[in-house]
DNA sequence: AGAGGTTACGGGCAGCGTAAGGATC
DNA sequence: GATCCTTACGCTGCCCGTAACCTCT
């Protein structure tokens, strides 16, 4: 009796072939390179067939290869459709490597977990906030699993949900008259270095107002509305979030005749290994996020 | 991180399900009763959810058990045409045990055997001659993976390839005179008993001839031969076995009025589990048999 | 008591990681 | 030498079988 195939085989092997290499899936799957060896050979043991090509730089499909290919991608979608239909979700635990935006984390995040601990009761979530190019890298290394960031990501690996837009505004401190914050001429606060709200505003800046105008980049936006708070500067932010600093009076909103384009925001994450967990959490984040920013 | 389903416990639960209990099962798997409680329980843990009610007397399927029954009917059905379409039959060893009644061992089944050891070179055959109610037995009994022969068998879990009739005719040694045999006097050499055409036999001979015709029941069908070219007996037998004793001129052929009806074999299996060596097999029987009783 | 399933526990083996070994550029 | 993959080998943990146990009729 030859030995059976089993599920573990397959993913290897369709990890094997989407990464192109066997170092490149044992890394994916958190494994050494001998233990890929080891089940891509029990593979073709059980199937009494070689499925690669052994070439000098690495491995070619063969076309039996090709044929399981195609049967080991039906085998786990079918493995995904059990996983959304018949595993229970309200008692089984599992771990969501969420990465952040500031803006989100000031925004809707709350509410999203909260929607997502709701579906999922057992759910760990584990949160990292950092700028998007720092949150793209991580999603494409497969150090966090979802992504809602200044999107979308355009690589052909990544699913992108469109997030509703934040419109930005000016402020200013109420100290100031409007016409004095229209000049400009005091400090901006601005979102991080590296980040294309600040590239946007720079560019917008040299040109609108001139090369003099100094910019205080800040990873923090909080702290950009206790600068704008304190009257050290203007700054162009989310409106969405300066509804706090508007009740407590200490801030207003001026029009200087242009405002820096809204943020669009997606929840990305990576398509391959498909994940109705991830693909959900990202669905939750839009419904989330539409209803938050009515 | 919760542990994954696998194939081997999808399969468990199939069986589980379509004996109807997990003793059962454990019977048809050639595994204890302990082996697949835990294979179940593993699949239960693995998704978080009872797959059957524990009642009094055996198991029942849970809602979330029927969702994951029609499921694990996908993965099976795609295992099978993973074995069909990609295991290299050419180099994977297999055993296939095969029953055959009498007159197929005396006609067509050397070339049967030849036929399926060039479409599966490394496939052992076990060959087991019986009468049909014994082949019967065994093949739901799962000790054979093939029978052939009086079918069909009517039971639901048997899917039965028709194969070409064997006519019958009167045999006599040439010794007789054509009217001396046409007397059916002398002893009637005929199959086993527990055999349909032994049963058909007697009965026609107690209304056609009288009731005290003698029959000399034989389990071997070359020893009826042999006895009809002894002079002892005549013989109603396959047309397609007396090609050689002809040919001798020991015996001929003759015609009292009437012979015993055709004898309709078939290939039958167990539809379950699915097997594309079994069901090959089967249709390799159907083309050679056709191909020898033209 | 017997027919069903479950729990407890020891042993064998599959499969992992570490480390060393090719092969090809 | 660098980059891949494969081979060798010890070890851990899974899963099976034996045996005892439970629970209903």
């Amino acid at each position: 009796m030859s030995s059976k195939i089993n599920l573990q085989q397959l993913d290897t092997f369709l990890s094997v072939v989407r990464c192109g290499g066997i170092g490149k899936a044992a890394e994916q799957l958190n494994l050494t390179q001998p233990a890929i060896t080891t089940r891509i050979r029990n593979l073709e043991y059980s199937i009494s067939a070689t499925l690669f090509e052994r070439t000098s730089r690495g491995l070619k499909l063969t076309k039996r290869g090709e044929v399981l290919l195609s049967y080991a991608e039906k085998f786990l979608h079918l493995a995904e459709l059990v996983e959304r239909d018949v595993v229970d979700h309200q008692a089984v635990e599992r771990r969501l490597r969420l990465g952040v935006s500031e803006t989100i984390a000031q925004s809707w995040l709350p509410a999203f977990v909260e929607k997502l601990n709701q579906k999922f009761p057992k759910l760990t979530v584990e949160i990292k906030v950092d700028i998007s190019v720092e949150l793209r890298n991580s999603l494409l290394d497969r150090e966090i699993d979802l992504a809602i960031l200044l999107g979308p990501i355009s690589e052909y690996s990544v699913d992108n949900v469109a997030l509703p837009e934040f419109e930005l505004a000016w402020f200013a401190s109420t100290s100031f008259s409007v016409e004095e914050a229209k000049q400009l001429k005091c400090p901006i606060a601005s979102y991080a270095r590296n980040t294309r709200p600040y590239r946007e505003l720079k560019a917008a800046l040299f040109e609108k107002v001139g090369p003099e105008t100094v910019i205080f980049p800040s990873s923090s936006l909080s702290a950009c509305f206790r600068l704008v708070e304190a009257g050290l500067c203007v700054a162009a932010l989310p409106k969405a979030l300066a509804k706090d600093y508007f009740e407590r009076g200490s801030i207003r909103e001026f029009d200087p005749g242009w405002t820096p384009s809204p943020l669009q925001f997606t929840a990305s994450y990576l398509g391959d290994p498909k994940s109705y967990l991830i693909e959900t959490a990202a669905n939750i984040a839009h419904d989330v996020s539409m209803a938050q920013m009515t």
